[in-house]
DNA sequence: CCTATATTAGCCAATTATTGACAAGTCAAA
DNA sequence: TTTGACTTGTCAATAATTGGCTAATATAGG
């Protein structure tokens, strides 16, 4: 329970300055979905990336990359294949390019 | 549409010569859903690979390693972070063991 | 101690995604 | 043109996720 976008998009508000209370409602949701966000509790829409990056003043693709880590760590944590199932995608997209 | 796994468990059964309908009462499934599976429609359960593999004589964590890599190229598949995504997830994997 | 503000936790209904089950379809071989 | 293997499409049932609310906790200042 714990993310390193829901890590990073703290400490960028903080820096900002921000109250939850503040951030939420832009994103159209309430602070304590915001705080379950940042918690890593909950995850936000892909969408909402670019608004987010935006309202913290952060680079879009930096956010963007620790989502989607965060999203692939969900699938291969605890599995011991984990490292081959991502060599083997690493791979795969290498070949489309 | 097509999956790394679906694709193998296709030969796998075929080398076994097995037909759809031999196999997927094993799995408590009827044919149509391995099918889609094979062709990578559907997903099978995780908890299922083991009794899969035995089906199939195959290897469990060569199926498991397939079966992940296709969950996570699900999640990176069209975004332009993906390596860098991949990347920064076995970085963090690597620093756990 | 009281009050105010920020954040968090818990709950549950609403929404969305996935699955299971079945019927009908294609295709190739006989 | 019948049979067997596989595929496609649909849709209700089930499961997972989310939104929204309320109450709890934490911290700082009077």
């Amino acid at each position: 329970m714990d993310s390193q976008f829901g890590n990073r998009v703290r400490v960028l508000r903080e820096k900002q300055k921000l109250y939850l209370r503040q951030v939420a409602p832009l994103l159209e949701m309430d602070t304590a979905q915001l705080s379950k966000i940042e918690k890593g509790q909950r995850h936000l829409k892909k969408e909402q990336i670019p608004l987010l990056a935006e309202i913290l003043k952060a680079d879009k693709d930096e956010l963007i990359t620790l989502w989607l880590a965060d999203q692939v760590f969900d699938v291969i944590k605890d599995e011991s294949m984990a490292d081959e199932a991502l060599k083997s995608v690493s791979r795969k997209i290498k070949k489309k390019k």
